[in-house]
DNA sequence: AGGTTGAGGTCGATGGCGTCCACGGACTGT
DNA sequence: ACAGTCCGTGGACGCCATCGACCTCAACCT
């Protein structure tokens, strides 16, 4: 991880399409050399995979909800989170310190859709309570924040 | 948006990298057909940025905190946001309902940075308080939900 | 009904790109 | 000094992106 691999993250937190030719153009190096980089990144486990990101109002995901879980004392972690993982409509998961263990992220088309998500949480096991907060709007989100150091 | 449009964003969701000639071996279309839909995909803003998903902790951001925020009565809204988009740290930003007006992602390298980035949000004009809660792990984050209807 | 128009597809060609391989130079440890 | 290793370059070749020409079909107008 030099100052070379954190150049071409960054690149490719920006753009995921830029082409190799393209990178090596960026870094100053040939396109095999990019290329050998960019794979040790991937089976390195630096780059998890590469996104479209998409403006979840256009393909019916209109409403954003964020929701704290309380557990029971006594509840199996593992178990809950494997109830959380088969529900699609939390797109993030967090493991946090503080009474809420966790915090999700869920996007889901309706109001209703919503409601329904909730009631699915509070009736999994090991959840004892939920606290939903609604989004109004997404001003922003998963802004890449530069990693590389400036060049030159 | 038809039911292709929709299968072509799913895959994009899914690998960003992938070439035209394979999306169009899997919708089913010609190279040329899929490189026109995706282009009015992305000038129609449904595919806003293509993103390659990054390990946080290999690259020096190992501290997620999410953050709440009330704002002062009487603070205009759009100069506070201002303010935070200003601060790179924060990755995301929901405008929410209840007394809590925003809640923001904020990634950094250590607890001091986030020490320093709170100190931040405190000074900023229109914030009243904040209220931060630490992830101790991200489970999963931004995983995309299927939206095309089944194939078949 | 028939002609026109436009959207959205296929096909074919071409230039650039991805990717494999052989090779070369700089560090490192002995 | 020398061998080994790492990391790069350059060349070659096949696939891909992308453009233009043409086709098809449905909607619409006269």
């Amino acid at each position: 991880m030099d100052a070379i691999d954190l150049n071409l993250v960054d690149l490719l937190r920006g753009n995921a399409r830029l082409s190799y030719a393209e990178l090596a153009r960026q870094v100053g190096l040939s396109a095999p050399a990019v290329h050998e980089r960019v794979g040790k990144l991937e089976s390195g486990g630096v780059i998890r995979a590469y996104r479209a990101e998409v403006e979840p109002e256009t393909i019916g995901l209109g409403v954003t909800a964020l929701i704290g879980i309380v557990e029971d004392s006594g509840a199996d972690t593992d178990d809950v989170l494997e109830a959380f993982r088969a529900m699609p409509e939390i797109e993030s998961c967090y493991f946090m310190a503080g009474v809420e263990s966790f915090l999700l992220k869920a996007r889901v088309g309706t109001i209703a859709e919503l409601e329904q998500l909730i009631v699915r949480l509070n009736r999994t096991p090991g959840v004892a309570s939920t606290r939903t907060g609604i989004a109004l709007s997404t001003k922003w989100e998963n802004r890449p924040q530069p990693v590389a150091p400036p060049t030159g």
